[in-house]
DNA sequence: CCTGTAAATGGACACCTGTCCGATTATAGC
DNA sequence: GCTATAATCGGACAGGTGTCCATTTACAGG
């Protein structure tokens, strides 16, 4: 249930310490036990106190690997997001093979707006920890570095931009600030906002779907065809 | 220096009692200490029980009337989202009036980050509490309802919506959701993003403000006049 | 002036986050 | 097995937020 880091526990291991046996199974008693209370009460509702108690152990210790709840939850949602990374990456390199780079924009905005409905709570408590404070960077916790992992904004970041750069060589939208524009567009599907969109406008899933198009990819695409 | 809302303090106030003087003059206090604290320690950084303190008064009268830090920053803000929709309704009624809609968006838009950029601190206060308790409505304090008084967000939702109506009924743009549209402009101006940007990736005033233009009003313009 | 009543007060309280540090325990080298 | 050592543990603690409620106080009407 509980996806976990795979540990870079090579017998081998140069230079640095592998994680203690106890530290581990720590690790693991305090991811399973902030996902069940997640899924029980919902992510606002649980107090680091209780995920410690809960995993039977102290509050230091959990403040000791995860530096607060936001930290926590990126550690729960790492898998969720090395899924949907895979998924966008295959469709991209299937279906979305043949397609021009804006459509393909549009099926990865498709994607995305789904895989934030889904993982809302979590992604949501991530956000505002960062933005409240002031971090802003969405990065991974330091304590837990896959090599080679990438961060999870920054390449969303990089996918977009990278798609729209390949718009503008094939002359299908105008030149424009690709790093300034693909934040303005991974913005418009922030959790925070789609909740917002959720409960305060009652926007459906579609609505909004149709709206990022008709702004970003039609709105951008020169060649109108309508 | 402090901005008070009028009162509603006429005599023949009908049924319901005025507010009673020593409670206005905490009020005041209340407003005064706050906007002290926050002008020298920055808002993040002044807790309720300072302000309390230093307004002298408790802890449970500070909340009674503001129930949390960004319902006081909402009263302090107030004063100066009242100067930025006077000073936009008279741009819009002088040099603006000549301009057609999509062009007086633009300078809307220009003004409403400018007007972001510089009251941030309050403003960020506002929008993360705001998103913290899930309320997400940016309404304003029911404890002080001004007559007519717009809420701020509805005012520029509504504002920005009838520039789009106007320009889609003049064929300056396709249709298009104007309520989804008309909130994902205003996110992309949203206090937290613009410290991201600011912080995060060093985009400067100008830089954003293009960035803005040329997706939001060249992208959606139908005549493209390059 | 006196009195009833509802609004206003303010500090104790419950709970939460995040820090700190002495005590504990796993691991490496002998 | 034994020891040195550093990683790890865990609960106390320092703030901060927001609630609660017994007490106080301003205002209106007799």
């Amino acid at each position: 249930m509980v996806q976990d880091t795979p540990e870079p526990r090579s017998i081998s291991s140069p230079a640095q310490r592998r994680e203690r046996r106890d530290a581990a199974a720590h690790r693991q008693r305090i991811l399973a036990a902030a996902q069940r209370l997640f899924a029980m009460h919902g992510v606002s509702q649980v107090s680091m106190h209780q995920i410690a108690q809960a995993a039977g152990v102290g509050q230091g210790t959990l403040y000791r690997r995860y530096a607060n709840k936001g930290e926590l939850c990126k550690a729960l949602a790492h898998a969720q997001h090395e899924t949907f990374a895979k998924e966008v990456h295959s469709w991209l390199a299937s279906d979305g093979a043949i397609l021009p780079p804006m459509e393909r924009l549009a099926g990865v905005l498709e994607r995305l707006l789904r895989f934030v409905l889904d993982g809302a709570a979590l992604l949501e408590e991530i956000a505002l920890t960062e933005f409240r404070n002031g971090t802003c960077d969405m990065s991974c916790d330091p304590a837990e570095p896959p090599p080679g992992q990438e961060q999870w904004l920054d390449w969303m970041h990089a996918l977009v931009g990278d798609l729209l750069g390949e718009a503008v060589t094939r002359g299908d939208i105008a030149p424009l600030d690709i790093s300034f524009t693909a934040d303005t567009i991974l913005n418009a599907l922030n959790p925070m906002l789609l909740h917002f969109y959720h409960l305060g406008r009652g926007y459906t899933h579609e609505r909004i779907l149709q709206g990022l198009r008709h702004l970003y990819i039609e709105g951008l695409s020169e060649r109108k065809d309508r």
